[in-house]
DNA sequence: CGTTTTTCCGTAAACGTTTACGAGAACACA
DNA sequence: TGTGTTCTCGTAAACGTTTACGGAAAAACG
């Protein structure tokens, strides 16, 4: 059914040599032979076989993306991740690229995963998300020399990588700000349990906050739970029974301030009234919820583009002029603000 | 860096031939050599390069997933779909199939991206989702004889393919239901104006429930509106504001019903007191929202892992023994009462 | 012991490309 | 006309596998 550069070459009479290289636009082809080429190609509806070339060059002309859903997130994944798998892939089809999505079972490690698309060469480049501080899939990466980039920073493997993340750290910052200009003093932070990186980023701007407005850091407010509504839920009440009680709390998830909402709303505290609610990581929850939630929102989408050329940029085969070079960048977030704070 | 086999076999002082065979479980070879084989590959790491197996054995062993988003579907796509590429790609990892995931520009027909994939053999199979009324994508499949699956039906292509979708028929039928038993005679119906199937679905079963009680179709309380929020806040109006006010409005998405629901409020009109609403697909939002939408709940992932397990079984090279079947299924909704009716 | 069968392995072709190399023809230049 | 250059194309190797085929050695059989 398929026809080959051999079905090509022998219907215009010519050699597969100079019909590749009238395809592939090398000089070295007299310009009415590569017109007869194209023409047919077209006629004979030809494309070239992916297995073919990727053989041949060495490249598979695919990216994978590493998605792996956190444990305990039954019915819906990470809406969070839909627009930037969008961007993603946007700019990499733009340079014939196509993108593998490689998931994990949720809660189990993803190396096996990993490895295997590593060690059978399904895919040029690999890119990771929901980063730990500490990775062993970037020191495994990095160790086997294949080209990868991330979303989200991590302390493992150097500056090595191209890396996008959003500024967790300025998020928390600018939380704080906010609702200290309010007239809280006592803000609550609760983050996820897990080795993610964006929960220690948070705190730091969480900390870095309260000290210049000299406002010493109470243990008691700061919280960790499991990284879904549940632990949200189970994990608000231990900050709201310290002896003195939040007047904020600043949740760095947006399943985890839903969860954290119900409990509140079970003690009878109403967010944007008894107590003021911010969340890092907007999502569409937070704007039905109710009352909606004052959250930031990244700009995933763009995200996904820029990352993808952060890749490129970084992959011999796709660099420019100026050759392969290492882009890390932070993004800011914006604030929506809406009613519970 | 990477191992080849000509590698492992000359470590061996072996054919590659015999490596070959040894590692794929062949009878033909000495158990004592194929163990040696066996620790050699692991002690070098040797995994065997897929564009070189695909190419022999003109199967890539992946599949590719078509998704689509809506035009105007601009922050966040399509939380509908995370849950059941969990399970498609789940299913299919048991297989060692990967899922390569193809996403149009939002708006833009994907007929070209889908040529690509199938001419360039990129992939084994296509899912596809979205399925319109008439759908050209399963035109082009069929006639090119590519395999394929899809979540939710068509009229294009007969019954040459294995599909999976959601009972929106009964789904309509039961909402209506639900409403009559609760005392309501006008109920309106809001649906997407696109030509996606679910669609028509949705109005037949509602249609045929609304006979079955001896009601009227009304026209003035069925209306079509884009598929997203705008498009549901766009329309709702157009149905109160017919001679008789429909006591209950069954939305056809999520979306639309939230858009839907803005514009009631806008009304003065609450939801769950004034009238009664239904929606015809849940999602996360529907649970957030105030009030909590009543909604119909599909099992997603599920859906997936089974749509992988029929799309497989259609396959000469992964069906039984009993050869390929095409198989189709249509899974029942399940009702979620909350608070809007 | 001779013959047949079985066991095991090496050889080589094939999958569909791309590309280094070289060669013939055409052309330019003196 | 002789020599060097440019243009264009064909040849063949290479990428890393799998697998059909055949043959040598070993085993089984009479």
């Amino acid at each position: 059914m398929a026809s080959s550069i051999h079905d090509l070459a022998r219907h215009l009479n010519i050699s597969i040599g100079t019909v590749s290289r009238a395809l592939n636009g090398r000089a070295d082809v007299n310009a009415e032979t590569r017109q007869r080429v194209l023409e047919a190609a077209r006629k004979l509806n030809y494309s070239p076989n992916q297995s073919g070339r990727s053989l041949r060059q060495g490249a598979t002309r695919s990216i994978a993306f590493m998605l792996q859903p956190h444990p305990g997130d039954q019915q819906y994944g990470e809406p969070f991740f839909i627009p930037f798998l969008t961007g993603l892939q946007a700019r990499l089809a733009e340079h014939e690229l196509d993108l593998m999505v490689v998931m994990g079972e949720p809660g189990q490690y993803q190396q096996e995963r990993l490895r295997r698309v590593v060690e059978t060469r399904r895919a040029d480049a690999v890119v990771l998300a929901n980063t730990r501080r500490e990775d062993d899939r970037i020191d495994y990466l990095s160790k086997a020399g294949f080209p990868f980039a991330t979303l989200g920073r991590s302390q493992s493997g150097g500056d090595t990588y191209p890396s996008l993340d959003i500024d967790f750290e300025r998020a928390g910052d600018e939380a704080v700000d906010r609702l200290v200009a309010r007239g809280h003093r006592r803000i609550a932070a609760i983050r996820p349990s897990l080795d993610l990186n964006f929960g220690y980023l948070f705190l730091d701007g969480y900390r870095k906050a309260l000290k210049r407005h000299g406002i010493e850091v109470d243990p008691g407010l700061i919280a960790d739970g499991f990284i879904n509504e549940t632990g949200g839920y189970q994990v608000t009440p231990r900050v709201m029974l310290s002896k003195d009680r939040p007047t904020a709390i600043i949740f760095n998830n947006d399943a985890m301030a839903l969860g954290g909402c119900k409990a509140l709303a079970e003690m009878g505290i109403r967010p944007g009234h008894d107590i003021a609610v911010i969340v890092i990581v907007d999502t569409p929850l937070c704007r039905y919820f109710s009352p909606t939630l004052t959250a930031f929102r990244p700009a995933l989408e763009p995200m996904g583009r820029r990352l993808a050329e952060m890749l490129l940029a970084s992959l011999p085969a796709h660099a420019g002029p100026e050759g392969p070079r290492t882009i890390r960048e932070v993004w800011p977030l914006e604030l929506v603000a809406r009613e519970s704070d």
